[in-house]
DNA sequence: ATATAATTAAGGTCAAAGAAAGTCAAACAA
DNA sequence: TTGTTTGACTTTCTTTGACCTTAATTATAT
């Protein structure tokens, strides 16, 4: 039995992709399509297309309200760039990390294998440690592996 | 008479012939059919397919929850399934791991790419804590990134 | 015609209920 | 003693609903 949660991400993504990565949509009619509570909607957007997943949200309330969801796509170094000068501070979550992973690999940046490979190095399954410490460990590998990946880019294989 | 954890043991086994190896069911749905507690089935994988038992399992909870089981291409793994049942122990210092990585390129179970990114994620510098427990972590960090490898085959995407 | 009030039409929040799976230790069986 | 079975309790994720806030529209009073 597949979540409704799931149905609705991947309607939407498909939405995206039909119109380059910006869409206007209306919560209710929605919630009506897929005959579910309204509230559902948000939890969508909060639990897949949050910042950290690569989308960007802007909504308006009252007659003529709107959700507005935005695909974030910027340039593969940039965005690896910026993932190791703030993006990852000095600890992350595994949600987090997972969610930065699953965003590489719909981008296109890295493939889904190299994607499922970096998930089990930082999953809390591999880093078992102190709570304390992990989410610390979990930062620096994370980094020490996307500056393998820019590195590798610019080797001559 | 059987015990029940064979018997399920047995059912699980023919489900994943059917299914090419991989297959996705509800714990309680199959703890209902075999009328048992839902944690018997929790044992049975535990004691039957385990990764040294060459089976890779993933899990979600709540609503649409599933346990997904994959079978490991044994045969093409040999080596693999050796390392992670005794060649890497519970710690393994850096130079050993990277020579593992290494050979594992060679023999063409992985990319230099692959590799490259593996080396970094268990770097000295990427495992940055006390070394009386860095060797451990690198262990289940490798253990973990090739369970992945070998999952990756054996899995539909 | 204009300012104000009431109504309607959105979307937001949050907590409770529901739906799974996980853990662990005690009881039991071989 | 070792491996199995059970059940109470925990954790995670999803779904629902009641109540709140904001914006636009319409009605009313001056």
């Amino acid at each position: 039995m597949a979540r409704l949660s799931d149905i609705i991400e991947e309607f939407i993504k498909s939405l995206l992709q039909e119109s380059e990565g910006q869409l206007e949509l209306q919560r209710n009619e929605l919630a009506d399509y897929f005959e579910c509570a309204p509230s559902q909607i948000n939890y969508v957007l909060a639990t897949r297309f949050s910042i950290n997943h690569g989308y960007y949200i802007e909504s308006r309330r009252g007659g003529g309200g709107y959700i507005r969801i935005v695909r974030l796509d910027v340039d593969k170094n940039d965005y690896m760039r910026y993932l190791l000068s703030e993006g990852i501070g000095s600890k992350i979550s595994e949600q987090n990390a997972m969610q930065i992973i699953q965003r590489m690999a719909e981008q296109n940046y890295i493939s889904e294998m190299t994607a499922f490979l970096m998930k089990s190095a930082i999953s809390d399954k591999a880093i078992a440690i102190p709570a304390a410490l992990k989410d610390n460990i979990r930062a620096s590998i994370l980094k020490s592996m996307i500056t393998a990946i820019m590195t590798w880019e610019g080797k001559k294989v």
